[in-house]
DNA sequence: ATGGCGGGTTCAACCCGA
């Protein structure tokens, strides 16, 4: 396969994040880019065209909504929302193929307040996404699972856990759930190219912690094992972060060769 | 323990994110 660049940003509001999202693709240019939180109904398809990308999106009213982007490519649906969670509202998981790869496109929920319907809601989702995760690893397809997972997976993953010990993110049952993925045979990219060093792709916009670096790393890209050999490089554009009107995360990013890596 | 910021909805003051 040709060498892919593969990115996930949660924009925090397509419309007021349109001009920082624009500006990124056009100075990383990504080949797929999945997007978070369009926190509205309406896309700017055409305007994406505009700027080289075929896109499909899952919006809904104020809150959610995901988007799959390729660039000079139009994306194809594979689907839109979880497998047993037809009646839900919420639009949280869009599939599709691109460049040759699938791509899962997930927000998964929050979970704060826990304990409490938001937490169990949390783990609900959790629970469905692994099962759709076994499925998709046992296609032999190469997949990528990329997007806002809303689980710091260790200590390693937050510039100190103290002060959110009690948060969502945080908690053994999220960080649980994160596991078994892993254990299914997923790849986290970033902690794969990176095993020892702290990267963040969220600073919230309390308390200074964009300019104190205190950050969260909660933006994943999970590799099924039919592309996990073909990881390359990765990072995090925290340039994003600095811009005006920033969101509150940065793109994580991964390149996948064209060529398997060599076994070490 | 709370609220800090910022976006959305809708024009004052809330709900929500992480």
């Amino acid at each position: 396969m040709k060498p892919l660049k593969i990115a996930t940003f949660n924009i925090n509001g397509i419309r007021a994040r349109l001009p920082n999202l624009l500006a990124w693709l056009a100075r990383e240019q990504p080949d797929i880019a999945c997007l978070q939180e369009l926190k509205g109904v309406d896309f700017p398809t055409q305007q994406l065209a505009e700027a080289g990308y075929g896109s499909l999106h899952l919006g809904q009213a104020s809150w959610n909504g995901v988007a799959i982007l390729a660039r000079d490519a139009e994306p194809l649906e594979i689907r839109r929302g979880l497998p047993g969670m037809e009646g839900d509202s919420q639009s949280r998981y869009l599939e599709a193929a691109a460049h040759g790869v699938v791509v899962g496109c997930l927000y998964l929920p929050n979970g704060n307040p826990q304990p409490g319907p938001k937490f169990d809601y949390k783990l609900a989702w959790f629970e469905r996404f692994i099962e759709h995760a076994q499925v998709l690893l046992d296609s032999e397809h190469p997949v990528v699972l990329a997007g806002d997972y809303n689980v710091v997976p260790t200590d390693l993953d937050i510039y100190n856990p103290r002060s959110w010990l009690k948060d969502a993110l945080l908690q053994p049952q999220s960080r649980a759930c994160y596991r078994r993925l892993l254990d299914q045979g997923w790849t986290d990219s970033l902690r794969h190219l990176y095993p020892d060093e702290r990267l963040y792709t969220f600073w919230d916009y309390f308390r200074e912690h964009w300019p104190k670096n205190s950050g969260l790393r909660i933006d994943h890209l999970l590799l099924n094992p039919a592309l996990a050999p073909y990881l390359k490089n990765g990072g995090v554009d925290a340039w994003v972060r600095n811009e005006a009107k920033a969101s509150d995360h940065a793109p994580a990013w991964i390149e996948l060769g064209r060529s398997k890596r060599k076994e070490t």
